[in-house]
DNA sequence: TTGAAAGCGCTACCAA
DNA sequence: TTGGTAGCGCTTTCAA
């Protein structure tokens, strides 16, 4: 005697049986199909009754068979995801993906079971997909693996990516922050400042998120007619202690980081030879959430959240309608003021 | 022209008539049954050129419609995850079912379909239980529905609940901390440390994780003949003014109280009457996850995460074996000693 | 209005 | 060693 009841599942059959009716009749009540066979209410209430008494519960896997629907989404990161969430890099993503998600009815599936030894996830594992489980999957990672992409995109398989990547001969539907345009606004706003000598941080990563800021800082700073002969907008990563010194007896009167990580260490840079921040040069940084402990960032917004959401709704909109092409989509993000922004110092 | 190949996925037949075999040869090469119907090493070959050239991949519903498995574990929250996941209360879990269900091969679903407009979440609705879609589901939350936990079980769901629960005529199987033992030892090193006279800061929350801790403290204290007047022994919740003046005034050493939170009122309510802990009060906490920020509290530690892995181990081995009885299984709280516990103070 | 029956893609059994 | 075949539970014609 264990105490657990180990009914199996009942099925339509045994409610036809129960309420006296056939199976199919079972199914178009279950369904809903309002228009196909109009069933009598009282035959419709008499399967119902027979569902209710049964406990019966739709096999998900059979409908999914035939229907080729689940209602599932599928979420695949790259990298095993809780341990990250706290560092606000997936978390946001995925409140707005479970928000979303249950707004509109949809569950999601984490595709965990992927993970290979070495903490990568594939996606293919032994010419499996798994995420053919779920009705289309919302994919995001630092570390995406563009083949896998590639492989996805040619299979057909209906997915989202968040941030931006680009594979040769494929054309991965993007969710991606508008850097471009949010690194122009910044530059726009020291320009307004009154700053016309700049510098730019690079960080040494060469990924498509990093090339939209890179090409929206060149393209304004060109625009607007301001100076950078700084090695990070020459294309030179990091900040050089040669380059510090350099930037310190120099005549830029504000900097632009790729990273938060970045910009401390250009205060800790500056402060070693004698400068603050915003007093002697003025800093804006190409990241942010809006709420990270420590310095106050003048910083963009990424609007993470909002990304989850619309991850969502882009996906579950060609889920619903196959034939929609899939579309990138830009979202604005938004600029905060912090206080690493002043007018530009008197010339030394 | 959208540019996405849109072609219908492959199937065994497929496969099948490509290489000049017959369907069920595929499916032998396919699922590797390496015992059934041994497959000649060039007849396997061709299949698995086959495979290759049309990229062919297991159709997963139809797996599970035969198999009646689905390598899914359902994780059905009975509050929105994300949202709460922050504050450590979910997230632990979350991180050892994440990283279990990984290293077992097991996919997630996360139930979030099922959320209702008032935020909480529902198992039944419309007489569908979505749940049935994974092979078993771990269930947890604090406000955890008893009736659908009820129902669940009787229809002989297969599940396991984070967190003690009882339900009449039910048994439900449950990982727990094992509040009783950590809330006895706590009592036992005061004990060792001198202190005789206690006093209990109690919860106004009827749950059974704080039955479990009131019953190890009142065994553990009755135990070693040690006196406790306090109203919180009592069954009085929280703590009063009057209380205040007279624990302040009166000769107890110590206080053990079931949350962080009654520990900082206590604090507080100390220090405006002039006493500090743990000079002149020794206080010990019911919970904790041994990282808190701030006052570093002389308390116990829920091993989360390992609950989280417990859990899905205690439900895969059921979903792999269903003929095993369901049991619920207690796991040892450590006690991590902070700053708020010193000897009895000289009597005043 | 209802029911019979044909599959969805797969596995596993049985015969050859 | 192979292939034919019977379903898994469901939806959806098509006929009655």
């Amino acid at each position: 005697m264990n105490g657990v009841p180990r009914k199996s599942a009942p099925k339509q059959s045994d409610v036809a049986r129960l309420a006296g009716v056939s199976q199919s009749a079972v199914s178009r009540v279950i369904s809903g199909d309002v228009d196909a066979g109009r069933i009598p209410p009282e035959t419709r209430q008499r399967v119902l009754d027979a569902v209710k008494e049964l406990g019966y519960v739709p096999n998900a896997a059979a409908r999914n068979l035939r229907n080729k629907r689940n209602r599932l989404l599928g979420v695949h990161t790259f990298e095993a995801v809780f341990p990250h969430a706290r560092d606000d890099f997936y978390f946001e993503f995925l409140l707005g993906i479970e928000e979303r998600a249950e707004e509109i009815g949809y569950d999601l599936v984490l595709f965990t079971s992927t993970g290979a030894s070495d903490g990568r996830r594939r996606i293919y594992r032994d010419g499996t997909n798994r995420l053919n489980l779920a009705d289309g999957s919302v994919l995001l990672g630092v570390a995406t693996d563009r083949e896998e992409l590639a492989r996805l995109w040619h299979d057909g398989y209906l997915f989202v990516h968040i941030g931006r990547r680009e594979v040769a001969g494929a054309e991965i539907p993007c969710i991606v922050p508008d850097y471009e345009s949010a690194a122009a606004r910044i530059v726009e706003s020291l320009a307004a400042r009154g700053h016309r000598r700049l510098a730019y941080l690079r960080e040494g990563i060469e990924q498509e998120s990093y090339d939209d800021r890179r090409t929206g800082y060149r393209r304004a700073v060109e625009r607007l007619g301001l100076v950078d002969r700084s090695p990070g907008f020459g294309g030179e990563p990091w900040l050089s202690e040669a380059w510090l010194d350099e930037l310190a007896g120099g005549p830029e009167t504000a900097v632009v980081a790729e990273s938060i990580r970045l910009a401390e260490g250009l205060r800790a840079g500056l402060a070693a030879r004698g400068l603050s921040i915003p007093a002697d040069m003025s800093v804006a940084v190409l990241e942010g959430s809006g709420d990270e402990p420590g310095h106050r960032w003048d910083c963009l917004v990424i609007p993470r959240k909002e990304i989850g959401r619309i991850a969502i709704d882009a996906l579950v909109a060609r889920v619903e309608n196959p034939d929609r092409p899939p579309v990138s989509e830009l979202v604005e993000c938004d600029l905060v003021a912090g206080e690493t922004i002043a007018g530009p110092r008197e010339t030394r």
